[in-house]
DNA sequence: GTGGTCTAGACCACT
DNA sequence: GTGGTCTAGACCACA
């Protein structure tokens, strides 16, 4: 995994953990990770892996048993709440730049319909 | 203005003027406000005022007439290219992080016309 | 049973039999679970029942036959003391604690109050 | 300032912090020690301060500005929240645990008193 | 083996 | 000078 120097290592680690919570590829419930396995996973330190948990947990995405490891949180809708969060701020964010821009609803329409049609 | 903690504020400052620059605020050619000027409108520090023009200056969107001033550039081809530019890069970002969220195209869709009719 | 996140297991479930021992539930001589009843009984496993048992004998509130078992000590003042210096130990941390805040004795009757009205 | 090992270090900086916080001798708008002065005035790893400071903001009770510093929250609110919040949360806990010791209510005022007129 | 904390020290962007 | 991040590596309590 490359990473981009203009976001910290641990949100772009945690997001693309996060993606893989939307896209089922860690399921409720499940264990993740040792600290020092993810750190070796996406060759990082362990205190930044630690990070890394430190705020999923805060976000209640996933929990942790002393001694035990860390658990990806058994409320799925917790989960589905996430993913509206950030697709809302996400949206949000991107329609109030493209109006910072001037860019009219029809040209956003045809932007975006460019992009999806590239990435199909 | 309210700054945003997770932005650099000259990056802030700077969106903040190319907005200007687009919807006609600032004409191509019209004199922009000094350093100083910038300093106390924006309540910034006059250090990050200047980082701002230089900034602006480096993506071509201004240049400075040493005594006399910073000018807002006259090509307004260069205005054109930058908003290009600037929503095609957006574009693509906010369709990658949906991706990421494993968010379908309907839904993505759904999500765009919620907050368009929010915002207008 | 319920397990705080911020105290070791271990400590909550020696706090839980203490209480036992104090309400009368274990009495003075009876034998206690075997280590492998109480990891059952409190759902954690069997290392963590032994530090608990060995807490508890360091404390000299029960003690171990070879092959017999492990039972609750019979020096009934051993229990009161304990009691008693559990007691103080608490008081003393709590008004420490409040004396932090800068709450004055007036509130913290208040407090106090307020709180023993809503369990009864 | 002597550290309990029961106790992380930023913990106990921290409700150093808070009870300031709280008797005034930092008042709201002002600004904190820098990460690096707090190091040195606790004799901590500057790490450790940067985490007291991270978990003081996360809880409402200061905020950052980037390169100017860190300053105690201007609502004076929040701070009165905290101190009934942590009151309360004191007091429940110190009730539960003499509950769990049986003590009875006349006992517990007996204590309470007797600690009161030791430490006036 | 697991998470949690801590130290030491470095680099960087921002003001 | 300030906060923010990161690496390296260590120690400890807990399960």
């Amino acid at each position: 995994m490359q990473y981009k120097p203009s976001l910290p290592i641990y949100q772009q680690v945690e997001m693309d953990i996060i993606k893989d919570m939307l896209n089922g590829k860690l399921s409720p419930g499940s264990k993740m990770p040792s600290g020092r396995e993810l750190a070796l996973v996406y060759k990082i330190n362990p205190n930044t892996a630690q990070r890394v948990y430190q705020e999923l947990e805060h976000k209640g995405l996933c929990y942790t048993k002393r001694g035990m490891g860390t658990f990806v949180t058994e409320e799925e809708e917790r989960l589905k709440t996430e993913r509206i969060h950030l697709a809302k701020e996400y949206s949000r964010e991107f329609l109030q730049r493209m109006k910072d821009l001037s860019v009219s609803k029809e040209q956003l329409r045809k932007y975006l319909e460019e992009e999806l049609d590239a990435s199909s």
